[in-house]
DNA sequence: TTAATAAAAGACTTTTTTATCTTTTATTAA
DNA sequence: TTAATAAAAGATAAAAAAGTCTTTTATTAA
């Protein structure tokens, strides 16, 4: 469904996002640990991520990641939008380049109510509101 | 979301069963054609299918694939998850080893919804309905 | 029974994804 | 101003997925 590097991403901007809620910085170190994923691996999708202003950092001692207002604002959409592509929002079930409502795959109507279905999901999902039923220990981030 | 291999598996399939429904068989470079797909890597992904039981093959001339009755009440569902494993049906959306109902990751529960919307229309789906549509040149597998 | 046909099998290559390691740059506190 | 800290950047490596090529086996029609 999502790549890999989509699911440690969305992991580690909730991570982050707590963190934040805390009014703390985090570092790749503690996130690593945090969203149990590969440290430098990691480490290389948030530079991604911060370029693209899913995430703000800091070098140096008392340094780190965290959020702003607006980073906090992201909806998940987007986060998989710019990791992933939007394959999963409008690529064909079966894989064809052209399928669409004059000329469809033999699943095309069923899959892209899915398809919808689950972007109206993340759309409606930010980063904001997720980090509060982690804040509060209802949900988790690892195992 | 499907991978590359199950896309061509399930076209190839389609394919087979509709000139089933013509009453011939089909071979290798014809279904390639048919379903645009690479020719030597559609056929390994037959020989798969046809050792589980989703497909029938006869070689030497006259012969081809082609499918019974059986085969063609194969469910989409039982194709994805023999093809691609059940990660589709079962697994978490942010990739958690252990997520749960009672240890749920932050979009366990919209998730949840989500798939099982995808497992139970891929298993109310079956190769025989879907080539009705084909059939009827209502709906297509190539481009 | 033999030549032609078509799938089965297996080895191999390429591309993409995932992951790791090392060096550089920026920041801060002492 | 310097030593310590932490992210940024870049190079490399490993694993998985996708795709290709060659040889073998089974079947059939002549």
């Amino acid at each position: 469904m999502l790549s890999k590097t989509c699911e440690y991403a969305i992991r580690a901007l909730l991570f982050i996002a707590q963190k934040t809620k805390d009014g703390s910085k985090t570092g790749i170190k503690e996130i690593a640990k945090g969203i149990d994923s590969p440290e430098h691996f990691i480490a290389k999708i948030l530079q991604d991520l911060g370029r693209k202003g899913f995430v703000l950092s800091l070098k140096g001692p008392t340094g780190g990641f965290y959020h702003d207002k607006k980073s906090l604002n992201r909806s998940l959409a987007e986060i998989v939008k710019e990791v992933d592509g939007d394959k999963l929002f409008t690529g064909c079930g079966l894989g064809l380049k052209q399928c669409s409502e004059s000329r469809p795959c033999p699943i095309h109507h069923e899959f892209k109510k899915i398809r919808e279905d689950m972007q109206e999901m993340l759309q409606k999902t930010s980063l904001g509101d997720l980090s509060e039923g982690l804040f509060n220990r209802l949900t988790y981030l690892k195992r």
